[in-house]
RNA sequence: GGUCCCUUCGUCUAUCGGUUAGGACACGUGGUUUUCAUCCAUGAAAGAGGGGUUCGAUUCCCCUAGGGACCGCCA
């Protein structure tokens, strides 16, 4: 028996033709799990052989999430498009093999085929017409197909689906070189799974036919077969494939609401794998528990409030140096900068600015009136006259001690309340107004604490004027 | 249509033949809180259907139904 152990070395494979998918994300982070678990290596490889749709700010786009999230592949990225040449090479050996032949079908010829087909609703695949043409170098544009195997089954070991075994003949004879001399998608990868030495390749569902394809070229060329461990899909909330429009497929759609790299890890790793009752899981517990046996074999959907929900425990147990940092990488990217002379009242003020918060959009907004503070005459209009009067009583009283303290403050508020015999809303509400611009946010002691009562009389102050002039006109 | 895969609360999932089928999110109720939120307590909520195998099936097998992936000179 051999007991010498292979490294594991595993790799994510994406094509810069569209932002980090979220479920890319995912297959990333149990490839990295996965290799780090096994003390083995994570390689990153960037598909870009479909020229046509490839672009590099796609490329940069997948390599800053891929860092954003944490997920650190060890090596250079590799550039598929940079190893044609070696593709080609196999290429030639596989037509030098007798495993590959030149096919000199012409589009039109085979559209004929599948029309035909068609009418006789026999499932189509290709004809095999060149596999055994006697002459071979025709000066006429051909392309390289595979010659598949024609009987016999095959079986797949997937580490995830258990046996998977389908005939030999439902693979047909695909095409490895295209007309225009570039290698395609299944040959390439193939290859570079083999030069990479990949030990497993970790990779969604809807690769699992492509692996019976690059078996084969495997088998051809006699080389040692990767382990395949075919990971369900994510599929969106009604169930159906992810796509574009669901404004949820991308790692970008999450980043941009204020999610944390922590919290959407966290949550990819527990959708589709699982360990116990386990909920939470820190990197090094992910990494040290992570294993392919406990992935599920069928398909998850997103459920966007696990995620906001998840974000809320990482946004509380988070480092406020930190989450501070965070917010403010996340306004400048995302919303209006901060300017630094806020950063410290917010950093003060974090317990309960992020108190009602699950993400950091939400922090952004709970203090958006320490930094940007605006009072609007819809907003105004919101207070009626009673309510003024008690706001000037507040004013009075407080600028009359401008060292006022919460016990001050509270003192005031309550004797107004048992006095008029309101509540503690008809008050509050409208002094929110006036120094956040705002109905909704942060308690009323917190917000008058948290600017200062210089600024806080300065708001009000202005307030009043306000409306005395506008009695006025 | 062909090939292949999947199926436990609304959602993510635990269970490796014997459990009052467990947890988490969301939801309901109660409490704490000036409000909201947090937090605590508590409640409702599931084995797609039908056959087998077995003393016993959510668990193993088959069929049906439903869902999904693939079927490119895209990756």
């Amino acid at each position: 028996m051999n007991t010498i152990k292979k490294t594991v070395i595993t790799r994510f494979a994406p094509s810069p033709t569209g932002n980090l998918h979220i479920g890319g994300a995912r297959t990333a982070l149990f490839n990295w799990l996965f290799a780090k678990n096994k003390g083995g290596k994570f390689l990153l490889r960037i598909e870009d052989t479909d020229t046509l749709r490839s672009k590099k700010e796609y490329y940069d786009q997948i390599i800053n999430t891929l860092k954003w999230l944490e997920i650190e592949w060890n090596d250079q990225p590799y550039i598929q498009s940079k190893n044609i040449e070696s593709h080609i090479n196999i290429i030639n050996k596989l037509l030098e093999n007798n495993h590959a032949y030149k096919c000199y079908c012409t589009e039109e010829e085979l559209d004929k085929e599948k029309k035909e087909y068609l009418i006789k609703k026999i499932p189509y695949s290709y004809s095999k017409k060149c596999r055994n043409l006697k002459e071979v170098n025709l000066q006429k544009p051909f392309v390289v197909r595979f010659k598949s195997k024609e009987k016999g089954t095959t079986i797949l070991k997937d580490l995830v689906q258990g046996d998977i075994e389908i005939k030999n003949n439902t693979i047909e004879d695909f095409v490895i070189l295209r007309n225009d001399k570039k290698p395609t998608y299944n040959l390439s990868a193939a290859v570079d799974d083999y030069e990479m030495k990949i030990s497993h390749v970790i990779r969604g569902d809807d690769h699992k036919i492509n692996a019976f394809k690059q078996i084969q070229i495997f088998e051809a060329m006699n080389w040692v077969i990767p382990l395949y461990a075919h990971i369900p899909l994510i599929h969106s909330k009604d169930g159906k494939k992810l796509s574009k429009r669901d404004d949820v497929s991308t790692v970008e759609d999450y980043k941009k609401i204020g999610i944390l790299p922590e919290a959407l890890r966290n949550y990819l790793l527990r959708l589709g794998w699982s360990h116990e009752n386990k909920e939470i899981f820190t990197l090094e517990e992910s990494i040290k528990l992570f294993n392919i046996e406990n992935i599920g074999k069928s398909p998850s959907k997103l459920d966007f409030e696990r995620i906001k929900s998840l974000n809320e425990t990482y946004l509380k147990s988070l480092d406020e140096k930190k989450l501070t940092e965070d917010l403010i990488n996340y306004a400048n990217n995302y919303k209006t900068e901060i300017k630094d002379k806020y950063i410290e009242t917010i950093y003060k003020n974090l317990p309960f600015l992020k108190n009602k918060a699950k993400t950091l959009e939400d922090i952004y907004n709970n203090s958006i009136y320490i930094f940007s503070y605006n009072l609007e005459n819809k907003e105004i209009n919101k207070i009626n006259a009673n309510q003024i009067e008690n706001i000037k009583i507040i004013f009075k009283k407080c600028s009359d001690n401008r060292d006022f303290d919460y016990l001050f403050l509270k003192n005031i508020l309550d004797e107004i309340i048992n006095n008029k015999k309101i509540n503690f809303k008809d008050i509050g509400q409208p002094l929110r107004i006036v120094l956040t611009g705002s109905q909704f946010g942060p308690g009323i002691y917190d917000i008058f604490k948290s600017l200062g009562n210089t600024e806080s009389l300065k708001r009000i102050e202005k307030f009043l004027d306000k409306i005395d002039r506008n009695v006025k006109n």
